[in-house]
RNA sequence: GGCCUCGUGGCGGAGUGGUGACGCAGCGGAUUGCAAAUCCGCGUACUCCGGUUCAAUUCCGGACGAGGCCUCCA
């Protein structure tokens, strides 16, 4: 690693401090989050990871380079709710070809959800079902370490195999079976055993394995397919000092529901499968979102999809563009919890409109200034990178050349979709607004002619269409006319 | 019951053992044909009670309040 590196400083669950990032190769930076499980349309709640884990993937790309980091994030394909909901919305239909449907369906929802939030695609999306076969490598290695059991038509990890389990969401054994509510299941050899593999009917979904015909655990999926992606693939390529961690990866993150059990139980899956001493060296969680101040769910009615607040008019009485609620997730530090509402969406367009304003249109240019990449190395300090974004706009509607690094940094955030439709003066734009330029440019010739009349007549007319007009004087004094959409 | 977070001005939201980040909204002024935009100015906030300290919003303890996990869940 050159010295010119920016210490990324990250905030590590397993040890509940901010530490220094370092990775195990810093040309093979990896990065492993859970994605999700496709029965469903994905709702608000769902975005926060897919965009805080973007937003430190581009921050990785721009310090390690575009080349240098590998993101997974997988889709979830096998699941009872997905057999569930197969089974409801296609009843006529034989189940394998219904959950076919509903996971191609959510799935592709959710890539077009996730792109119009501005996020970058993830280096790999695997899907649950096409790696069964890794997953049940895994599971003989547990069974050959004695850290799995069959019984009763299962395969279960065996908990007390592992004597630091627990160590990620700081709880032991005994505390767990105090809570007194985890079910009591006779074969298991402890109660929090948990499943890797079960066994299905002739009706459910299941894969021939040398424990019968079935279908994996929740758990074992994000095991197997980070081992694929992030070791056995690329192993070929990483540096001898990665060889001498061999299956470790650098940064591990999801949703804060997900410490425990599911992230508690891939490690132990991981560690244990292979006897290594870390599954991930950073695990990174985000905080949960409230909507209207209260947790959302269907009941209270409360509970927005994703593609219901870009599509519909059902939050706040009109659609919002995927940036401002990229903006809105992004206010926030990403551990805080934040609570969405509408006047967090409207605060958010107001701060983009008003970057609109020195956002240079004709710019390609995507990359993190420096100053961004500073705020954003301590532990996303997004806030930090805000407050510095603001101060340059400022001068920048003064000096346009500062604008260029606010573009880039924009465009590098994700933002850049939303200032193309925002804003533009005559000539900047192409042609579907010719109609407005045409109206701007009547109006300034009526204004050269002091027919005051005629031009506030144009700029109503203009108003009644959402745009509204900014006057002011180019270098030479003459007077010029900016537009924006008002919405 | 156990384990975690968190509590900052009207709102959003960083941060810090000692001069009130930053933004949104609001108010006053400059500018403008009128506007808008822009510029200048305006706010003495850190849940409460103890403790440590010369000094605490910042550290420690407690109370109260909010949220999460312990069961599918971002």
């Amino acid at each position: 690693m050159t010295s010119g590196t920016p210490q990324i400083t990250l905030y590590n669950t397993l040890t509940r401090t901010k530490e220094p990032f370092r990775p195990i190769d810093a040309n093979n930076v990896r990065m492993y989050v859970c994605g999700p499980t496709v029965y469903d349309f994905a709702h608000i709640g769902n975005a926060r990871p897919v965009i805080v884990f973007d937003v430190l993937f581009r921050l990785l790309r721009q310090v390690y380079g575009a080349d240098h980091v590998t993101y997974v994030r997988n889709i979830t394909d096998v699941d009872d709710k997905i057999n569930a909901r197969a089974l409801r919305d296609y009843p006529d239909l034989p189940l394998n070809e219904a959950i076919r449907k509903v996971t191609e369906k959510t799935e592709a929802q959710f890539l077009s959800d996730a792109e119009r939030l501005g996020n970058l695609p993830p280096t790999w999306q695997p899907r649950a079902t096409d790696n069964i076969a890794e997953m049940q490598v895994l599971i003989g290695n547990l069974i050959q370490r004695g850290h799995a059991y069959e019984a009763n038509g299962e395969v279960l990890f065996s908990v007390q195999s592992m004597p630091d389990y627990g160590q990620l969401s700081g709880r032991n054994l005994e505390d767990n079976l105090a809570g007194a509510r985890i079910a009591v299941d006779a074969h298991k050899r402890n109660p929090a055993d948990f499943v890797l593999w079960k066994q299905s009917s002739v009706e459910e979904p299941g894969w021939d394995s040398p424990w019968g015909r079935g279908r994996p655990g929740w758990h074992i999926e994000c095991s197997a397919m980070s081992e694929r992606y992030l070791w056995d693939e690329i192993r070929d390529k990483l540096s001898p000092e990665a060889h001498r961690h061999p299956h470790a990866f650098d940064i591990h993150g999801g949703g804060l529901d997900l410490i425990f059990p599911h992230h508690e139980n891939e490690i132990a899956q991981s560690r244990c499968a292979h006897g290594t001493h870390a599954m991930a060296n950073i695990w990174m969680h985000n905080g949960f979102l409230q909507v209207e101040g209260q947790k959302m769910s269907k009941s209270l009615g409360n509970f927005y999809t994703i593609s219901q607040l870009l599509d519909s008019e059902d939050f706040g009485g009109r659609k919002w563009p995927g940036e401002v609620l990229r903006l809105a997730m992004l206010m926030t530090h990403y551990r805080e919890p934040i609570d969405f509402s509408v006047a967090r969406l409207e605060e958010a367009d107001r701060m983009l409109r008003k970057w609109a304003r020195v956002y240079v249109q004709s710019s390609d240019e995507c990359y993190l200034a420096d100053w961004a990449v500073e705020a954003l190395a301590d532990d996303l300090n997004i806030s930090e990178l805000w407050a510095r974004l603001h101060s340059l706009a400022r001068q920048a509607e003064q000096d346009a050349s500062i604008g260029r690094d606010v573009t880039a940094t924009l465009n590098a955030l994700g933002f850049k979709g939303l200032f193309l439709k925002l804003s533009g003066a005559p000539g900047t734009t192409d042609g579907e607004d010719s109609a407005i330029e045409a109206l701007v440019t009547a109006r300034l010739a009526a204004l050269n002619a002091k027919d005051f009349a005629k031009a506030d007549a144009i700029r109503n007319e203009l108003a009644e269409q959402g745009i509204a007009l900014m006057d002011y004087k180019d270098e030479n004094g003459e007077r010029q006319t900016k537009w924006e959409v008002k919405r």
